[in-house]
DNA sequence: TAGAGATATTAGCATGTGCTTATATATCTG
DNA sequence: CAGATATATAAGCACATGCTAATATCTCTA
């Protein structure tokens, strides 16, 4: 397996379940703490810690601590690298 | 949940499954039967026609019978359709 | 430094998922 | 129509995964 391969494989993984894709959503609309996000998507902390830790080692977003918060945010330019390069696969296919 | 967010969702739960990516990936390089994909991907029969099931649910593939065989391709224009989209959600987020 | 607030980690459980084996369906050919 | 080939479906099992509850870690402030 490519390493893009293993990527838009993880992502996939990141976009496939519900809560995560929620997540990733709601952090499309801007940077979140960890308890801003546990309101929004209605999970418990420890369930939300746990997708973004995921999501992390997956590099699709990316923490900065701000004093005892943890802001969340897309990692705009890497995703935007794995779309166009899964879009430039699609369409090079061979046509049947 | 959206009708675009449900069709990235699955979108996310096809390619995040490694043999399904692998499924794609042939496909990609031209359609396929199913037993030439069996080959490739090294699954046995049963199990790709389940993932074939699965993509096809998710409007990933398209089917077409031709006498015994039956042929699948990936739906290039859905599949285009939805990273368009993703893309552009990505693009217009809300910066930090 | 003690306590409070925010987040991370761990263990355990229940459910979902992917695979296998067995069987069914469909299509061709003699 | 009978057998062969190609594909689909069903049942069952082992394992992965997402969630919860409990606890640990980190950071601020009095």
């Amino acid at each position: 397996m490519t390493d893009l391969c293993k990527k838009i494989n993880e992502f996939g993984r990141a976009m496939g379940n519900a809560s995560r894709y929620r997540i990733i959503e709601a952090l499309l609309k801007g940077e979140k703490t960890v308890g801003e996000l546990v309101k929004i998507v209605h999970l418990t902390q420890p369930a939300v810690s746990q997708h973004l830790k995921t999501l992390k080692t997956s590099n699709l977003v990316i923490d900065e601590r701000r004093g005892q918060e943890v802001y969340y945010s897309v990692d705009a330019p890497y995703i935007l690298g794995l779309l166009k390069s899964l879009t430039t696969d699609v369409r090079n296919r061979k046509k049947t």
